[in-house]
Order: C-alpha cells, then structure tokens, then sequence
DNA sequence: CGCTGTGATACTCGGGCGGTATCACAGCGA
DNA sequence: TCGCTGTGATACCGCCCGAGTATCACAGCG
C-alpha cells in the first residue's frame, strides 16, 4: 500500500501551504474536523508525523517538506492527466496543440512558426495561450499547456526537453526623451542606480523582488510607464518591435545573452508536437 | 473539477494495459463490475470517451492512449510522494538518499564518489540501490532512488537534472581464446555479424530487441556467458576492472562515447542530494 | 441451438467521508 | 482568577459511494 488518493495530497497541501486547519478547510470547501481527521489518518497510514503542532500554530517537519514538494507535483501531474485527456478527446479529428507563450513576447518568431508549421501537411491546430512572464513551467507541469516557448536564463529548463532555437543581445529599453537613450551602447553597471528611472519588477511565482522600481504585471503596463518616464527595463532585442515612439532602446554590452527555446514534457509522446518541434527546429 | 482520484487512474492504467476487464479486475484484486462502473464514471466526468468496446475486446481511444502515458506518470509521482515521504521520516536524524546505480558498473567512480561524499561535513547516509540495466529512470519516478547514476547514450536523461561525470570510450568484451581477442583495435562493422559470438541482448524495459544472441539479464550471466565463449558485448572501457581471467577487451575505433551523469528529479531541492552532486561534479 | 466468454446492469451491504456539537487547552486581558 | 478567544482533537451520526453477488445481453462457434 504506498500509494496516496489525489484527495489526501489536496488536503495535505491546503493544510501545509496554510499552516492553519481552519483556513485549509475553507479554502478546501470542507469543515475543519474532517480535515484534522484525514491528515491524522495520513500520518498513521505513512507511518511518519508530517506536521509539529504545538498550541498556537502548525509547523512542517522534515517529512512534511518533503511531502508538500512532491505532493505538489504528484497533483499537477494528475490535474495535467485530466487536461490533456479532455482535450484530446474534445479535439475531434484534427490534433490540437496548445502552446502557451510569454505575453507579447516572440512575435516575429511565433508568427514565423505557426506560419511554417501551419504548412505542414496534418498539421495539428495551434491554441496559443499567452501567459505571465515567468508561469510557462507551471502551465507544462499542470496540463494547462502541452508545449512553449521560453527565454533562458530566465525561465528554468529543469524536467523538460527543449530544443535551443534562437540567441539574441539583450536592450536596455527606456524612456526616448531620457538623456540614457542617445547613447549608443550602456553597460548593466550604468543602468543599475539610475534615480530617475529605478528598473522595473516583475513577479516571480507572484512575488515581487525588492527593489525601487514600479511593480508590474503586463507589457502594456510597462510599455506606459517607460513611454511616461517613470522607469526603464532589460529585455531581449526582438522587443523592438513593440516598442512605441516615446521608447528607445539601446544595446546592453555586458548583458547576458538570451536563448529561445520550445519546451515540452519529457514524457510527451504525441505526433503533433513531433511535428511542431521538427518545424521550429528548422527556422 | 479537474483533478483524479489516484484510484480512478490505477484501474483505468489496468484496464488500458490488460486491455480486458476481468484480467484488469483480477490483477486490482477487485470484481469485474465495479471495475466497469468506475470506468464509464471516469468517461463520463472527464466527458470523453477512453474506450472503444466492440464485442471480443476492447481498445484505446486517441484520449485513452493520452490517459495512459498521463495517468502513469501521475502514479509514479505519487508513489514517489510516499516514498520519499517515508524514507524522509524514517532516517531519524540523518539524511539519508537512495543512490540508483547499474548493478556491477561504475566500481571506481561510484568508490571515489561515495568516498568523497562520506568525508563532507554533514553529509547523509548513501544507500547503494543496484537496479537493471535502463531502469533508473523508472526509479527516480516512482521514488524508489533520489538520485541516479547513469550512462548515455543508453538511458534518457529526459525529465531529469544532470550533471556531466565523465566520458569514456567503449571497448568490445569477447573470449580471451578467440581469434578476435588478438586484434590490437576493432570496429563495429567486424564485431556485428561473427557467426560464432552473436552480440548479447539486454531488456530494455523487460523487452528484448531481436537479434541471434543469448538473453542475459545481469552482468555475472553476462560474464559466464563470455568467459564460455559464446557470446560477446560492447561495455564501456571502466568494465575492465571486473573482467575475468578468460576475457579480453579489445578498442573499439567508431563507437559513440559513453558518458557518465549523476541525475536526480528536476523538482527536488533537498540539501543532500545538492552537496552530492556538488562533491561528484569536483571529481 | 446450446456453450463460452465478454462487458453491462440490478440490487444489497458496509465502510468511510463529511457534517454538527463539543471538548481540551493555551494565551490574554479585565 | 476567571472568563473569553482561538486553536486542533474527539464523539457521534447520516448518507453516499465503492465493492460484492447474481444476472443479463450479446457475439462467436461448434
């Protein structure tokens, strides 16, 4: 008997992500006692203690940190089961890929892709799904997507197959008026402390890193806020082409260099994302 | 409502690998109806159908065969959530990590590594698990080992983080009375087809690839096997430390490489398993 | 036309999951 | 010191669902 139900792990996060049972059990729609019951037969039924509670609040033990982390993934690995098994079945005749992308980002390559594989004979249709700027792994893990596309370094590869389809210099982008832009090449030194124009953050895994700089969530957003001098970011040179007038990018000497790559679960096995990558592999 | 009892996916991964539902329900160890039920239950939740039930058997739909490949990944995450769950528990104070290893290769790296590793301050207790010849992969994903060594081009590292250990050439392992184990080198085109020393064949996941040699199933098979003259194989050059007396290694000029990975599950993070890695990647 | 083997259906039963009410206990302030 | 609050655990109960048995419906086959 080492298995777990989906139930028992959904209950057990709630209850480890909250620290509390009482806010664990609402969150899960169920009433506090059950929980506390499920999580005690947990426990007797692994035979190790996952949670320290001592009055006045739960704490996880070694075992519960381990649990937490693979109990996570054993559920989006279930969840991604469900999503890819409906869409398979709701597909119809024709495949249907879905390919979740950094908002805003890849347009000329995206446009190139989907135009060259959508010439290929059985090709299967492409749902492109735009995503936050660094929520492609989660959308492979759980199911949300079958394949992506993402930048390195900033995306982590770890788990997936990928193959590497483009490098390209990274631009300061930053307001045109700004003294900055008439320069024709910075260095990430110089843009570091700027006062007037801090850098602007983005979350990660919904938590913002500290900093100076506005938060934001969106290209839109931050496009408006560099178009109105209030900061400036980093971003991969095929940015411009979205840039606005009142932007100006200037090449970074010293910057990293970013590499595209299109991702997939290791375990994936299907026709239409063979073809898909074989197609991107070629541009 | 898009999640799955791991229970629902056992019976259905049974019943998609049985392809028959009184096999599948004795192999569950449960009656046939149930299992019948809990199947159209399962359809009829994720709105699709994985079955296709024509009289005298039954077969995969497109979304069954997705649900299969899913569904046991799902699985194997789960079990590997107790497992490591367990093992995190039971160590007591110490940590301990199951180290994946090819049963009778990597004697001198595995020495030196284990060696090293053990003379870390803080370092965890090293189970030494043998596993067939491909199935550390298998082992990583259902939690039997932590951490693997392994060899391409024979195993995949897909899924996984790896770290390079060492490349090595290959040699061909023959009887030491045979006219072949003069040669001072030899290429794989000469060693193909030797009417009186077919290539042994090993499973790859319990499957034996065709071909006119003996079937062997562990290395000490493997060895006799040689050391009687009927059989040869190509391993790479660290095998010489375990040949016998009546085998020879000869250089092979044109085989592919071998390298050597240390490769554990992309979602793991525990402090161990990272300074294994760090003091296998200082050797 | 029975016989065999398949999966589906009908019905019953029991365990388990979830609910409500309550307890035991620590911290805390009047 | 004594409630009061907030925590998780316990007691008890009802009901649903999962599992078992018996049976059916049907296709192939001699």
């Amino acid at each position: 008997m080492d298995t777990v139900e989906t139930r028992e792990l959904r209950y057990f996060v709630a209850v480890a992500e909250e620290l509390h049972f009482g806010r664990a059990a609402e969150r899960l729609g169920i009433a506090q006692p059950p929980l506390s019951r499920a999580i005690q037969q947990l426990e007797r039924r692994l035979g190790v203690a996952l949670l320290e509670r001592d009055r006045r609040g739960v704490s996880l033990t070694g075992a519960g940190e381990i649990l937490l982390q693979e109990g996570r993934a054993a559920l989006d690995a279930a969840t991604a089961a469900v999503r890819r098994t409906r869409r398979a079945g709701d597909a119809g005749p024709r495949d249907r890929l879905v390919l979740a992308v950094k908002a805003g980002a890849f347009h000329e390559l995206l446009n190139k892709l989907l135009d060259a594989y959508a010439a290929e004979p059985g090709a299967a249709e492409i749902e492109v799904l735009p995503s936050g700027m660094c929520e492609q792994d989660g959308m492979l893990r759980d199911g949300r997507a079958d394949v992506a596309l993402m930048h390195t370094p900033f995306n982590s590869l770890a788990g997936f197959d990928s193959v590497e389809l483009m490098t390209e210099g990274q631009v300061a982008i930053l307001p045109a008026r700004h003294p900055l832009a008439e320069r024709k090449v910075l260095s990430l030194a110089e843009i570091a402390d700027v006062p007037d124009l801090p850098l602007a953050r983005w979350p990660r895994h919904d938590v913002y890193p500290p900093g100076p700089g506005p938060e934001v969530h969106d290209q839109t957003q931050l496009a408006q806020l560099i178009a109105l001098g209030r900061t400036m970011t980093v971003f991969p040179e095929s940015a411009r082409t979205w840039l606005w007038d009142e932007h100006a990018a200037v090449p970074l000497s010293d910057a990293p260099a970013v590499t595209t790559h299109i991702v997939w679960p290791a375990h994936s096995r299907s026709r239409a994302l063979a073809g898909l990558v074989r197609t991107a592999s070629r541009l």
